[in-house]
DNA sequence: TCACTCAAAGTGATTAGATGACTTAAACAC
DNA sequence: GTGTTTAAGTCATCTAATCACTTTGAGTGA
C-alpha cells in the first residue's frame, strides 16, 4: 500500500535539496557520483539515473572527466522539451501566433515596471542585433524584452518559445530585414523608456506580425507555386 | 574534433525517433530494456540512463514490473521543470500575474477560432467545477479555454503554469468562491460563444485579477497583523 | 626563471553479470 | 465458472571492473 515514490526519484530529489541548502549557484561542481553514493547510501549506477534525469531538464550537465555542474535551468519554473522533434513551416507558424499572443502584454508591463538596469540590458541587446545571430541566449531583444517585465515566469516561457523555434529550419532562413527588426526594436524600448504601456504593446504586436509575414512569405517564395496553401490556411484559423 | 555528443544523449534521440517512426501512442509500451539494449547494441544500464531522461521530461514512464509506457508529454513543447522546488506567497503571485499577462490574449482567440468541440469541452468543464478540484489535469475550464485558442503553444503554456501553482502551498487554500468562480467562467464562455473576442479577454482578465485579490486577502488574514506586507509589494512592482 | 612536456590522479562513461521485486496472465484446482 | 496459484516477463538495484577524458602539477629543458 506504500506508494512505491521509487528511490532514483526521492533521490533526485534529495540531491536538488542539497545542491539548495548548500546554495550551490550554477557553474559549481556537485560532489563525484562516488560520493554522491556513499552519501545516500545508494549505488552509483543509481546516482547516475537520478543525475540523467536533471540533466534532461538542464538542471546539471555531466562534464565526461570533469565533473558534474549545476546549470541554470534548476531555478527555471518553464522549460522547452528537450526531446521534442518539431519542425514544419505549421510549427513555427503556431510559436509566433503564441508570441503574438503573450509579447504585447509583456512589453506592456516592462513599460509600467521601468527597472533602469532591464532597459540597460536592452539597449545592449540592440546592439548585439548586428553580430552573428547567437542560438537563443540572453542578450536576445525580445528576451531582454521579457526580463524587464520583473515576472520570471514570463521571461521563462518566452526564452523556451524562442528556444525550440531555433530548432526549426525556418529560424535559420528567415530573411526578415537586419536593419528593419533593429528599427523596430528601438521603437519599442522608446515607448518603454517612455513608460507608455499601450504603445508598447501596441509596436510589439505590429513588429511581430511583420515577422510572420516576412516568414510567411520566404516560404512562399521558396515552395513557388506549389499550391498547397492549406498548411497556411490551418495554422491561421 | 568530434564534437563529443555522449551516448546516452544520441541513445535518447533514437528512442525518440523510433517512438515516432513507429507511431507509438500515449499509454502504449516499449520495448523491454533488454530488447532495446540489443537494438542500439548497447548495455541495459545505458539504456535506463537514456529512459530517466524521458521520464524526467514525461516523455515516458517506467513501471515496475510491467513496462515502461509512452506518455503525452513526448508531444508537448513546452514544459514545467518538474524538480523545481516551488513555494512562497510572491512565487504564486508571479504566477497570477503571468496568466493575466497572457490568458485574455488566449480568450481572444479562443472567440476567434469558434471551434464547436472545443467549447464543448469548456461547458463540461463548467459542470466538473462542482467536483473536487483535481490536480491540474485537463478538464480544468482554464485549461479548456486555452485548448480552445487552437494554439498547442499557448495551451500547453497555461497547463504548466497551473502545474506549477498545483505545487504550491497557497493553490489549496485558495478560498475563491465557488460559486462566482463558476459564474464568472460562465460569463467568459458566453463572449466567446458570441464571438466576441474583446469581451471574452476583459472578463477574463477581471475574473484572473478578482482571484488575485482573494489569494492575496487569503494571505493577509493567515498573517494577520504581521506587518511584513514587503514581499507583496516586491512581487507587484 | 620561464615555458613546455607529460605522467598521474580524479572523474565520468560504459560494460558485464547477477539478484531482487513487482506485474501480469496463463494454468490449475475447486 | 470462479478463485488461487504458478510462472514468465519486466523493471529496480547492486556489485565489480574497465575505458576515456580532464585537470593538475611535477619534472624537464631552454
Amino acid at each position: 500500500m506504500t506508494s512505491t515514490v521509487g528511490l532514483v526519484e526521492r533521490l533526485t530529489r534529495e540531491i536538488v535539496d542539497t545542491i539548495r541548502s548548500e546554495n550551490l549557484q550554477p557553474g559549481q561542481t556537485l560532489p563525484s557520483a562516488k560520493v554522491l553514493a556513499a552519501r545516500f547510501e545508494v549505488t552509483v549506477p543509481t546516482v547516475r539515473e537520478a543525475l540523467r534525469r536533471l540533466e534532461a531538464t538542464g538542471s546539471v550537465e555531466l562534464k565526461h572527466g570533469s565533473g558534474t555542474y549545476v546549470r541554470e535551468a534548476i531555478n527555471r519554473r518553464i522549460l522547452d522539451n528537450p526531446h521534442y522533434v518539431p519542425v514544419d513551416l505549421a510549427a513555427a507558424i503556431e510559436l509566433l501566433d503564441a508570441r503574438i499572443a503573450i509579447e504585447p502584454g509583456i512589453a506592456g508591463l516592462a513599460a509600467a515596471a521601468q527597472a533602469p538596469d532591464a532597459v540597460a540590458s536592452m539597449e545592449s541587446a540592440l546592439d548585439n542585433a548586428l553580430q552573428v545571430e547567437t542560438a537563443v541566449p540572453a542578450g536576445h531583444f525580445h528576451v531582454e524584452l521579457a526580463r524587464a517585465s520583473g515576472n520570471r515566469a514570463l521571461h521563462e516561457m518566452l526564452v523556451s518559445l524562442l528556444a525550440i523555434n531555433s530548432r526549426t529550419q525556418q529560424a535559420a532562413r528567415t530573411s526578415y530585414d537586419r536593419l528593419r527588426d533593429h528599427d523596430e526594436h528601438a521603437d519599442i524600448l522608446d515607448a518603454i523608456r517612455r513608460g507608455d504601456g499601450f504603445e508598447a504593446a501596441h509596436r510589439t504586436r505590429k513588429h511581430l506580425e511583420a515577422i510572420k509575414a516576412a516568414v510567411l512569405a520566404d516560404w512562399a517564395d521558396d515552395t513557388d507555386q506549389t499550391g498547397d496553401a492549406a498548411i497556411i490556411e490551418g495554422s491561421q484559423r
